[in-house]
DNA sequence: GGGCGAAGGTGATTTAGATCAAAGCGACAT
DNA sequence: ATGTCGCTTTGATCTAAATCACCTTCGCCC
């Protein structure tokens, strides 16, 4: 099913990390209250394959979404086609909780996914649910917070550079614990997205992107195994050209 | 007071409309829960100057802070100096909800500022508190969807438009009734901010953000009166001006 | 009221990234 | 195998905005 999800153990013996770890990991980590909801009778499971539109902006939302498996984008359109991607999900996410009862954005998976749709009444219903709910949308705007540093003031090296750190479990963000083993400091990171997924999500375009990717290529930092699979070659050489770090 | 926040009647009979609406206003019409929570015994009122630090980022995060008056906006720093602010906040507006224990960012006073000052524990105590604070958090993530779209794809001149339009009740924004009175469609917006702050929140340098008020101003859509009011001479031909409408 | 310092404006030049234009490359169907 | 289609890479050129440099304006205090 997760057809590009799962990393198997790399050929090289590589520490192989998951692709899609989900940035927000303490939200997966659910109370027994959201459990209850999950089981609710209204809650319903449905899959998708890659690159569906689970819905528009503009569309009632009469739902919340959480990924079970796979990934999905949200995105915004301009009139004249700009696109910006807005948020990356992955499992444990949830999604569609807008403000008014039209959905603000697009949301489209990445890849083939499943995800439970429960009913916004149950949510409201519950008061432990809700509480749940509270503390995903306080992570989604500190996510938000660090996405508008990278769009508003980072070179698109460091744009790159922080966005494969992202789903680097463990290491970069507040208390990094640095390489388990000093000699042994890589990752494999699936992107589970295109580069145009990734421009947009960047606010660069694809030809930038590819070619900053070739560049890190070139200067060894990683390499590339199906385009969508990159092995960090050394997590903190890779930390140290985000732009966030003091050298 | 609000020595800065306030606009008096204009002298030549436009139609005036407050500096920092609150780009959510259905916040500010509060329930009746959250008038117990404003009048708890930990609660308390504080006056700020213009400019003066109210936390900064990695401070613990105690205290949950709405604006009475005034205004304020919420910052990042990288290490080398950049600087991007993620949000400017004004009356009614909640901020300081980060989702640790330490703030996510550094919250200034833009102006002259009177602020309630709660604890997190009486929030956490009261579940129609809570249901206030999500309301407020989803308000902010749907704010910062926008606020994605404008610094990873929108123009310069986009920026500066749309920064403007957000300071205009009731226009640009989904079901705009349209100006009320065709031959006069201006308004009157108190900026409360340097250029270097717009240019810092737009993703923008001081002097192209100076640039485009410049062209603005001879272009004839807007005038200035002391380099911080703007008189938008027709709130239509602006808003056609920030990239979300079709033309 | 004049002088000082901070904020704002404007011109000249540079540059990072966009745009335009061709190749590669891989996956799938015939 | 062979062709085709969509995605990626790479090179050449252009341009919007940054940078650098300097001047103007405003507010304030003695």
């Amino acid at each position: 099913m997760a057809y590009r999800g799962l990393s198997e153990a790399g050929s090289h013996r590589l520490e192989t990390v998951a692709g899609h770890a989900s940035s927000t990991p303490s939200t997966t980590g659910s109370t027994d209250a959201w459990n209850e909801i999950r089981k609710a009778p209204g809650t319903r499971r449905q899959s998708y394959a890659a690159h569906d539109v689970i819905y528009f902006e503009g569309d009632d939302a009469r739902h919340l979404y959480e990924i079970v498996s796979g990934a999905a984008m949200l995105y915004k359109l301009l009139p004249d086609g700009r696109r910006q991607v807005v948020e990356v999900l992955g499992p444990g996410d949830l999604f569609g909780f807008d403000m008014d009862d039209q959905h603000d954005c697009s949301a489209e998976t990445l890849v083939g996914t499943t995800v439970l749709v429960f009913n916004r009444r149950d949510i409201q219903a519950s008061s432990a649910a809700q509480s749940h709910l509270t503390r995903c949308a306080l992570q989604q705007v500190c996510a938000m917070h660090d996405h508008a540093v990278l769009l508003g003031r980072k070179s698109a090296y460091e744009r790159v550079a922080s966005f494969l750190m992202r789903f680097v479990p463990n290491r970069g963000r507040a208390h990094c614990p640095g390489p388990k083993d000093e000699n042994n400091d890589t990752g494999v990171v699936s992107l589970n997205m295109t580069r145009q997924e990734m421009a947009d999500y960047l606010g660069l375009t694809i030809e930038t992107v590819s070619r900053v990717i070739s560049d890190m290529k070139r200067k060894g930092v990683i390499r590339l195994e199906k385009h969508d699979r990159v092995i960090i070659n050394r997590i903190c050489g890779l930390c140290q050209l985000t732009g966030t770090h003091a050298d």
